[in-house]
DNA sequence: AGAATACCTCAGCA
DNA sequence: ATGCTGAGGTATT
């Protein structure tokens, strides 16, 4: 093993709270080993630690050479959105909307990643009407299963996510279903067979951001699996669509019961399924109280909500 | 059009 | 114990 050595991002934790956002069902490949926040962002093992001040960083190639801070620095910034200043958010936050003023205090340093297009879709297929332990199982089993082996660290595997020529197998869709995928083993199939074709005519997913939300979506929803929710997960989590709010169960129950709601939004309430209609009006309504940021706001939202359940 | 139902799996609960 | 419910929904009817 080569010496050990750290390089260091000064990010305080109001700013960024790994503990927080790793574990809470934003990105699902993160690991926590004693004091460390281990996972993989493109071929690189990152291994995290965070104090009061600062988050250190370094990162484990499969050669097992060095990754240079050069190359590392920015990954990181990139991935953690940090050119955009949390503090300056939760302020703007706190005056539109009084319920987000009293909880926020006691829910800091919470951002939205940016993360891969490709594994977010993948993702967030997986995620319908199923919950974050065995989501994380399932992706744990993709990547063994269909990505390439980096390294082992504490004595743990870790491997690529598997690009989507990966998964256009004959045998793909058994094999998921094997691994505890159920009904999703197909959707992800087919997805894979769309975006490899996507991408083998020369374009790839990155290319959608900076395109318009609606545009996005539409390109979004024209996947198997993907409907309103895990289509604006999608966009805010990989293409940068931050105003975009996705409408889960939680953010629901939330709005039910601390939201001034619509006479509209309360008959809905009685159905057992949301309509179209009703997940863009709430959708809507949420952007139009938080303002541009807001499904940045909407994490915070959820997670508190999450939180309190335990 | 809009609402109900089936769909994989599994832990938590009565 | 066996059966039900819900988990960051979607496709189909």
């Amino acid at each position: 093993m080569g010496k050990m050595v750290w390089a260091h991002l000064a990010v305080p934790v109001k700013e960024v709270s790994l503990d927080v956002i790793l574990p809470s069902g934003q990105a699902f490949r993160w690991k926590k080993h004693h004091d460390e926040w281990v996972s993989v962002l493109k071929d690189l093992v990152i291994v995290l630690r965070q104090d009061d001040n600062q988050i250190s960083y370094r990162a484990l190639a499969s050669n097992n050479l060095p990754v240079p801070d050069s190359i590392l620095e920015p990954v990181l910034s990139d991935y953690f959105n940090l050119s955009i200043k949390l503090s300056r958010l939760y302020r703007e936050f706190g005056v539109r909307d009084s319920y987000f003023k009293k909880i926020s205090p006691s829910y800091t340093g919470i951002r939205i990643l940016r993360q891969d297009p490709w594994e977010t879709l993948v993702t967030f297929i997986c995620s319908s009407n199923n919950n974050i332990k065995r989501i994380t199982q399932m992706i744990d089993n993709l990547c063994r299963t269909y990505g390439e082996y980096i390294t082992t660290y504490n004595n743990i595997e870790y491997y690529t996510f598997p690009r989507p020529v990966s998964l256009c197998t004959s045998t793909c869709v058994q094999t998921l279903r094997d691994l505890g995928f159920g009904y999703r083993a197909a959707y992800i199939y087919k997805t894979a067979l769309q975006v490899n074709e996507w991408e083998s005519a020369g374009n790839s997913l990155s290319q959608l951001r900076g395109q318009p939300y609606e545009q996005v979506r539409e390109f979004l929803l024209g996947f198997k699996g993907v409907g309103p929710k895990v289509a604006d997960c999608v966009s805010l989590m990989a293409f940068d669509c931050h105003s975009c709010v996705p409408i889960d169960t939680h953010i629901w129950n939330i709005v039910q019961k601390r939201y001034a709601t619509t006479a509209q939004l309360r008959a809905s309430a009685k159905s057992k399924t949301m309509s179209k209609i009703m997940y863009d009006t709430l959708s809507q309504h949420l952007r139009k109280l938080w303002g541009h940021y807001a499904g940045w706001a909407q994490a915070v939202i959820f997670i508190s909500e999450l939180r309190k359940n335990e």
